[in-house]
DNA sequence: AATATTATTCGTTAAATGGCGAAGCATAGG
DNA sequence: CCTATGCTTCGCCATTTAACGAATAATATT
């Protein structure tokens, strides 16, 4: 129960969904979900270590940026929920606009992004 | 995004888990919902309605009592849903308990069951 | 070594959530 | 009618949750 719970809690929350779906388009940098959804980093640091305990993401180190990316391959009923919510949001505004926002950073190099957003 | 959040947030409770699992042996009156999860009348009304909002359950009304039953059938995501909580439950201590509660409070009447329970 | 960068952890605060009992609202039955 | 029954709505309290900024940790750069 608490385990399935962890699931179903880490996926009720707008935000971690949203985080959910950038990664449908294979794994990211945390600087690049924290400049799409516009929170501060500490929570979206936060709403990724929910998603990790919930095994929905996992997270890979490389220097100093950390990766994230869809656990959905690995475990069956995993893969269930990411493409539940998949199809749920199909056509959804604010995550087609995530999408978009996501393509105009991906064309800029990652320390251009994160310059901006620490240590102001 | 709402309906959807709707959904995986009705999903995030113990309790409500509890009552669907419930329901896939047939519909219930509600009293006997109460009896089965031991929490306030109050309490679970609330947390049938937010089932209901949810759509993942529907009600029919039938003299003083009100029946409520799953809505997997009808719809298709709906029913990924019940589905999906039903394989990650399965051999689940509390649900199996549950079960068998329920099956001991089915052998009595509505009216002794609700009797106990209301205006003391 | 010293500083800059990237992400996390911690402490706090505001809002949401789940629990209860009291009161309210239908319906059934005397 | 008037009361009993079954459920819901309302108001309240305790707990949980999401947000932020400050402090911390780890790695990279100078």
């Amino acid at each position: 129960m608490r385990k399935m719970l962890n699931i179903t809690k880490a996926v009720s929350d707008e935000t971690r969904v949203r985080a959910l779906m950038m990664l449908e388009g294979g794994e990211l940098c945390v600087c690049q979900i924290i400049e799409v959804l516009g929170l501060a980093p500490s929570t979206i640091s936060k709403h990724m270590a929910i998603l990790k305990q919930a095994e929905l993401v996992e997270s890979r180190k490389q220097g100093r940026w950390i990766y994230y990316k869809l656990a959905g391959e690995i475990n069956k009923e995993i893969g269930t929920v990411i493409t539940w919510l998949a199809v749920n949001l199909k056509g959804d505004k604010i995550v087609k606009n995530d999408r978009k926002k996501l393509k105009e950073i991906l064309k800029l190099e990652k320390e251009t992004i994160c310059k901006k957003m620490y240590h102001r």
